[in-house]
DNA sequence: TGAAATTATGGTCAGCTGACCATCTTTAGC
DNA sequence: GCTAAAGATGGTCAGCTGACCATAATTTCA
């Protein structure tokens, strides 16, 4: 049904009857370049695997600048937990960076998944665990590190981005201006 | 035993023998004004309820400057994640701010209380949850708001850490200087 | 393929921010 | 209660950072 994702569930350790009941429920999906799976305002309705391509979560300021919270690339999954948790309106926006395929399930089904099929259960609190992992290291890089520390963590954690995003939404992951990203860059190419 | 603990885990709608049962295992142990629970390079070894005082997780950095993670306050917990998890030597510390009584577990032991007492799974998954959503909120904070509006910010989430913590522990905490947040204070003292 | 949009870079400048230092006040702990 | 330590504020200044604008390069997509 969705052999790439059925893989990636194989791989990580799901037995193939919890598999097939997984993929059963995934709805497929295409999303064209800077499309959005929905808006800020809107409730984040479904959970998403992202099968190909790559997606941002995003929110723009008052002042008319956009902020990047996540990225997530193929073999990832993406959603804003707080709307998707109590299904009310999200404070961000979930679009797509790239042309990319996307798996789609409804909480309800979701939910269902988790209360009944262990092996799902146990990998969702991985997933869960890395997340919150990373979200403390980004904390403590936002507090410590300066421009220059930012960026070069973000080439160290993630090297495939750099070819793959505009710099301005690097900027915008980073929390500074696109200015500084070229002025750290150019001040490397002199070293 | 632990009678404040007890209160506490019954308000969270856990029966008397999951109660009991959690804590049963738990440790109380004290901690001065600055007395470290652990530093930064050790292994965080234990769960840890704050029964009353108030505790930070925070970091030095390379230039000798303070970031602050996280505060828990009476009735919360607190614990490096990562380190806890898997068992690895901590980036950061944890200290008392104010002289504090804390509960602790062995991971051996609270692991066990979470595969053998659902009631208390489900309630780690709601606190769980809970932080998920403030460490997104806090990321988006860090990205989008100006230092006067990470202030504003902070007071509105914690109206009574303004009186119980020094002005350069919040500073520490919004990740600007202590300096930044002087002047932010008497320019609001002149509306 | 070609036109339009997007992106990256650079110049300039104002002003915010942090570092350093000094002073005064408050708090901690014996 | 008293003494020492910690904390808060202010002055000053250098310099980093972002806003604005222009230009050149690249990419998109019709």
């Amino acid at each position: 049904m969705h052999p790439e994702f059925e893989t990636y569930l194989r791989r990580s350790g799901l037995a193939e009857e919890a598999v097939r009941r997984v993929s059963d429920l995934a709805v497929a999906r295409k999303l064209r370049r800077n499309e959005l799976l929905f808006s800020a305002g809107e409730i984040c309705r479904h959970k998403v695997f992202v099968v190909s391509g790559l997606l941002h979560t995003f929110n723009i300021s008052a002042g008319g600048n956009q902020h990047i919270l996540q990225f997530a690339p193929e073999n990832s999954w993406t959603l804003d937990v707080e709307s998707y948790d109590r299904q009310i309106p999200s404070q961000v926006s979930i679009g797509a960076v790239e042309p990319s395929e996307i798996l789609c399930w409804q909480k309800k089904d979701f939910d269902m998944l988790l209360a009944e099929v262990p092996q799902l259960k146990k990998f969702a609190e991985g997933l869960i665990a890395r997340n919150i992992h990373y979200s403390r290291k980004r904390i403590l890089i936002s507090l410590s590190a300066t421009p220059e520390e930012k960026y070069e963590d973000f080439i160290q954690t993630f090297p495939d981005y750099l070819a793959r995003l505009p710099l301005r939404m690097i900027a915008a992951y980073l929390g500074i201006s696109i200015k500084t990203l070229t002025r750290i860059r150019h001040a490397q190419l002199l070293r």
